[in-house]
DNA sequence: CTTGATACG
DNA sequence: CGTAGCAAG
C-alpha cells in the first residue's frame, strides 16, 4: 500500500518552504463541515485553502466557514443554474493582487469551476474540472473544456508562473489508479482525458507529486464511497498541484493526506519556497 | 398531559377481549424497520396489524417484514404512479375470507390507500385518508373522497358490521388537538374535514376512543417532527378505530400507545370481544 | 455509497 | 424535521 514519505522541508536548491497550499474536494461543504473538515484545516493551517465541489450557494454557506478569521480573504464560485452542483472556493491568509472567476469562455463559466488569484510571484488557479459522467455522456464537452482550459493556463503562464490545483478529474497514468485495466472506458481514465493531461504537461507544466515521486504506487486522492473502496485503497489520483516548470526549483514537497476523512477525496498539500 | 388508563379487559357486558388490532402510520416502512418498529409489534402481538404510509413498493419491502411467520397473511397496496408515496398494509394471523383493495371508485384507488378484509363477524377497513395539503391545495379532492368513502363504508355496513382503522387525517373536535384555535385553516382541522367525520359518525358509526373516554384531553396520535412538538405533546389525534354501532357492545378498549417511537405517529390498539 | 434539491407531510 | 424519490459523482 501507499505509505507517506516524511515532509520535505526544502527545495532541491536548499531553500526552506514559506508557502503552504491545501486543496480538497469536499463533496458538499455543508456535510463536510459537520464531519469536522475545518478542524483538520485549522491544524494543517495552509496559507491558502482551495475547495472543490462545495455544492452550495454563498447564502447557504455554514457560518463556521464564513467566519474563519484566519482567512480574511475568501472567494466563492457556484453554479449559476443547478443549485447544489459543483462550486469552488479559495480562502487566503494574504490578500491576492487580483481574483478572477472562470476561464473567460462563456460556455465553461456557468458552473463555478475556476477561481484564479494573482499573487506577487505566481498565479494560483483552483479548479474543479468537469466529470465526463456515467456512460461518458459529457466526454465530448470535457474535451472542449480541456482545450480551452489549457489555452487559459498558457495565457496566464506567459505573464507569470502558475500553480494549478484541484480536482482535475483524470488519473494520468496506470500508476495513478488501482484498476487501470478495467477503467479504460470509465470517466477519468479514458485516453481522451489522459492525453488532455499529457498535452498540458507538454506545454511547460509539471505534475508536482509525480515529479518528486515518479515510481510511488498506490498513492490516491479519491475513493468511491461504494464497495468500501477506501478501506481497500481502491482509489484514483485525481487531485493535483500542477506547476509551471519555472516553479520546479521552488518545489519542496507535494503531499497526499490520505488518512484525512471528511469526503470521498482526501486533501493534498503543496510546500513551496517562493 | 395525557396519561394512559389501564387496559380494559372486558366489554360493557363483561366479555373478555379475544381480538387485538393495531394500526400505525409508520411514515416510511423502511426507515421504521430500521428504528425497530417491528420489535414493538412483536411485543404487542396484535392479531391484525394495519400500517399506513409505507412509502414502498412491494419489491422494495424490507425482508424483515416480508418474513414475519407470525403473520402468514399479508396484503400490500401502494401508489400506482408516485413511487414512495402513500401505501398501506395489512398483516393478519388468521386468514381473511376475502381481501379487496380501494373503495371501488377509480379516481380514489390509484394511491394505495385502502385495504378491506372480510372476516367472519366483521369487515376490517384499513385506510390512509388523503391529506388536504399545505395551503389546503387538496381540500376539494378530500371532500369528494369523504363522500365516496362514506358511501363505501355504508355499503359494507349493510352486509356486516365493520371496523375502520387508520390515519383518517382529521382531528374531530377541539379536544383532539393541542392548538385548535390556530389550526382552523390547517389541513386536518378545517370545518370541511371535521364535518366529514361528523357525517360519518351520524351514519351509524362510533369513534371508539372518544366513546370510552369522552373527556380525556391531550390524547394525541401524531406530532409533527418540527419544533420538538412530541417532546411538548403538541399533537393531534388523527388515528382512529371507528366501529359500526353494532360492535359497541363488543368494545373492550381503544388504546393510544403514545410513548412508542418509530414514526411521527404512534400506534393505536383496539381490544374487541367478538 | 453519499450529497444535495425537491415533493410531501 | 424527516422520509422518499432523483440527479450527480
Amino acid at each position: 500500500m501507499y505509505s507517506d514519505h516524511p515532509e520535505k522541508q526544502t527545495s532541491a536548491k536548499g531553500k526552506k518552504w514559506n508557502l503552504k497550499v491545501t486543496s480538497w474536494n469536499v463533496d458538499g461543504i455543508r456535510a463536510w463541515v459537520k464531519k469536522n473538515g475545518l478542524e483538520w484545516v485549522r491544524e494543517e493551517s495552509p496559507d491558502i485553502l482551495c475547495l472543490q465541489e462545495t455544492k452550495c450557494g454563498e447564502s447557504a454557506l455554514p457560518a463556521e466557514v464564513k467566519d474563519m478569521p484566519e482567512y480574511p480573504n475568501k472567494y466563492w464560485a457556484c453554479s449559476d443554474e443547478k443549485e447544489g452542483y459543483s462550486g469552488v472556493a479559495m480562502l487566503s491568509k494574504k490578500k491576492p493582487i487580483k481574483v478572477t472567476y472562470g476561464i473567460g469562455v462563456e460556455e465553461h463559466d456557468k458552473e463555478g469551476r475556476v477561481i484564479t488569484a494573482e499573487f506577487d510571484k505566481f498565479f494560483l488557479v483552483a479548479a474543479y474540472v468537469p466529470n465526463s459522467g456515467r456512460g461518458l455522456v459529457r466526454l465530448e464537452y470535457r474535451q472542449k473544456w480541456d482545450v480551452d482550459f489549457r489555452a487559459y493556463l498558457k495565457s496566464l503562464d506567459k505573464k507569470k508562473p502558475l500553480i494549478l490545483c484541484g480536482d482535475l478529474n483524470v488519473a494520468h497514468k496506470e500508476i495513478d489508479l488501482k484498476n487501470p485495466k478495467t477503467n479504460k472506458k470509465t470517466a477519468g481514465f479514458t485516453v481522451e482525458e489522459r492525453e488532455g493531461f499529457t498535452s498540458l504537461l507538454e506545454e511547460g507544466f509539471a505534475d508536482s507529486f509525480r515529479h518528486l515521486y515518479p515510481d510511488t504506487q498506490y498513492a490516491y486522492t479519491f475513493w468511491t464511497y461504494m464497495m468500501n473502496a477506501r478501506g481497500k485503497n481502491v482509489g484514483w489520483r485525481l487531485d493535483y498541484f500542477v506547476l509551471s516548470d519555472a516553479l520546479l526549483d521552488n518545489l519542496c514537497d507535494s503531499k497526499i493526506r490520505s488518512k484525512v476523512m471528511g469526503s470521498d477525496h482526501c486533501p493534498i498539500t503543496l510546500l513551496l519556497a517562493v
